[in-house]
RNA sequence: GCCAGAAUAGCUCAGUGGCAGAGCAGCUCACUCGUAAUGAGCAGGUCGUGGGUUCAAAUCCCACUUCUGGCUCCA
């Protein structure tokens, strides 16, 4: 464990160094450069640099050469304390520097490194020498805008990505690695597999589902259905608008509005399309009165919401204007909630394993400054939420302050094949809208009481999760979820029609089939549905027909022979059954 | 919303002011072929949209739309 933090250790000293180098270089290319900041960060480090044009890529090129001639000049990195005035000296034509100056407090140490003729205020730790750094070890990636201190009213900087690694070699494994991110780019997949497309003319973020997408989701939804249904939960169905009033009690309209799409007008009222079903599923709960008895509700609705997201940060199926929620609303008495929240628990984990998700990690967030509901309320919230995390053995850290004004929260995040963390699951206290809304149900002594509520989210939207499936298999889904997982064969035209019956065969076990009985040669055909990453691919000719068998190959190019037609359907079958990959 | 870049055939892309191209996919025809591309032919475009400059615009300029990388945002 100490070797390890070593490296880290080391590793950020590099990344950090490698960014003042960066900023030198650009200082020598471009001397008027305003210098913002330049911190390392998950593989690698970025500078902002305000400057009077735009980065072009040529210029990325000519900067990481003037880095690399620095680098072999053996110059070391040295430590100085400094009074503010001679910072305020030092960093004279640099505002950015000095702003950050300007806020130090009077007590604290001020550092400055210096390596050749670059000096830069700085808490460090740097390398001792830029020999240190690998010349072939780094890479400038992007330029990008960024925000001054990252607020919108500031002058935006220009920023720029680099990468590195204490050798050539590393360097290449992370270069491979953004190319596989890129090969399993949901966008891109989507196009080559014909999942799902977005249009201009209808309006960004807005999903349209192709039939092989649209098949997978309805797998999901069946198996989520039918999970909740075996898991003690009701399934709602609600309308997608409701009068302004609605969205005026639960409060949106002044919390919310700017996330919500406009109204519309229709008799004289303003109807908002829904950016939330909490509200439906209250007017669902009082609809009757509710006894302790009636206790806990656990309803769920595939609910479909619209959130106004600002133009620029849509993000294929991840982050988008339109999208369904498979959400669930848990109202129960106090003395349910430690149950019902490890049970919600429980019941996601068991829902991520199904989709071959194993890694997770919890994030516990605690009551925030301001926020709404009893002390004791929210101590018993939260502590319901830890036990649960506990109970289940889960990795976590706990996010101070960090919940909402309404309740605290636990969020999931799922690790992916490529080792990414996804926010996907999240479980929430909420003491506000049971209060606005006045709901209630009557307890064993008679007296009315307030109920709690928790909202909670397994996969978070069908879209961002179809999203991250499609990435963490890289498009090749296992056979339970594939849209299409039998491709049937013939190695020449005079068998289509043992194909076909084949085909007819498996289609009739409810396994999604196709017989490719084109004019094309089988070797194409093969290659056809190897790209589609059809995951069975049976192949007969004379010799199978003779004997009633088929021959498979899978997509990873496999051969399993002479199975009898009965048993390759129970070989699929139960690939299916077991959830499998293959 | 902001900064920067991009948009050419269904897809991937070439084309820097002078007749709009290629590969794949599609369609037609031929072929009895055993585990990742058979061959030949045909068809396919208001070069994202609107305006401007020019004898002439895919190409230069302006606006808009959408996408990409970030920033910001995500009660």
């Amino acid at each position: 464990m100490a070797e390890h933090n070593r490296q880290e250790e080391k590793l950020l000293k590099l990344r950090h160094s490698t960014a003042h180098v960066m900023a030198e270089a650009v200082l020598q290319l471009f001397p008027d450069a305003k210098l913002g900041i330049g911190p390392p960060i998950e593989n690698g480090f970025y500078y902002d640099f305000d400057l009077p044009s735009s980065l072009t890529p040529d210029n990325l090129e000519e900067i990481e050469k003037r880095m690399k001639e620095i680098v072999k000049q053996n110059h070391s990195f040295k430590r100085k304390i400094v009074s503010k005035a001679e910072a305020r000296e030092l960093f004279k034509n640099q505002p950015y520097k000095i702003e950050l100056l300007d806020e130090l407090p009077d007590n604290e140490e001020i550092s400055v490194y210096e390596q050749g003729g670059f000096t830069d205020l700085c808490k460090g730790p740097h390398l001792d020498n830029t020999s240190e750094i690998d010349p072939e070890g780094f890479k400038l990636l992007t330029v990008a805008g960024a925000y001054w201190r990252g607020k919108e009213r500031n002058p935006m900087l220009q920023r720029i990505y680099g990468t590195v690694w204490q050798s050539a070699k590393e360097l290449r494994t992370h270069l491979q690695q953004l190319k596989e991110i890129e090969q399993r780019d949901h966008r891109k997949l989507g196009k080559e597999l014909d999942l799902f497309s977005t249009h201009e003319e209808a309006g960004p973020g807005l999903i349209y589902w192709h039939p092989k997408g649209a098949r997978i989701r309805l797998v999901i939804e069946d198996y989520w259905r039918r999970e909740h249904l075996k898991n003690g939960y009701e399934i709602l169905f609600t309308p997608h608008i409701g009068k302004a009033q609605l969205w005026e009690t639960s409060g949106h309209l002044d919390f919310y509005r700017e996330s919500m799409y406009s109204p519309m007008k229709v008799d004289e009222q303003d109807f908002y399309v829904k950016p939330m079903n909490c509200p439906f599923h209250i007017l669902v709960y009082k609809s009757d009165i509710r006894s302790y008895r009636d206790l806990p509700m656990r309803w769920a609705e595939l609910g479909t919401v619209y959130r106004y997201e600002r133009s620029g940060v849509m993000h294929g199926l991840m982050r988008v204007r339109g999208f369904t929620q498979d959400d669930a609303h848990i109202i129960c008495t106090p003395e349910q909630i430690e149950g019902e929240i490890l049970e919600v628990l429980r019941f996601s984990l068991k829902m991520w394993a199904a989709f071959g998700f194993s890694e997770i990690k919890a994030y516990l967030a605690t009551r925030p400054k301001k926020s709404v509901g009893d002390e004791k309320s929210w101590s018993q919230a939260v502590d319901s939420l830890e036990k649960a995390i506990e109970a289940e053995g889960l990795d976590y850290e706990v996010d101070e302050g960090g919940g909402a004004f309404y309740g605290p929260k636990i969020d999931l995040k799922v690790k992916d094949a490529l080792g990414r963390e996804w926010q996907m699951t999240t479980i929430q206290f909420d003491f506000n809208l049971p209060e606005r809304f006045d709901m209630t149900f009557v307890d064993r002594d008679g007296r009315e009481k307030r109920p709690y509520m928790v909202h909670r989210a397994l996969l978070g939207s069908l879209e961002r999760f179809f999203g991250v499936l499609i990435e963490h298999y890289g498009g090749a889904f296992p056979v339970w979820l594939a849209p299409l997982q039998a491709v049937v064969i013939p190695v020449a035209p005079p068998f289509n029609q043992y194909a076909e019956k084949v085909a007819k065969k498996l289609e009739d076990a409810d396994i999604r089939v196709e017989a490719s009985v084109g004019e094309q040669r089988m070797n194409a055909k093969i290659r056809d549905a190897q790209n589609k990453k059809v995951p069975y691919m049976l192949i007969l000719g004379e010799k199978e027909r003779s004997e009633s068998t088929v021959s498979i190959r899978t997509r990873k190019g496999e051969q399993i022979k002479d199975l009898k037609i009965g048993e390759c359907i129970s070989y699929i079958q139960d690939k299916i059954d077991k959830k499998e990959l293959l």
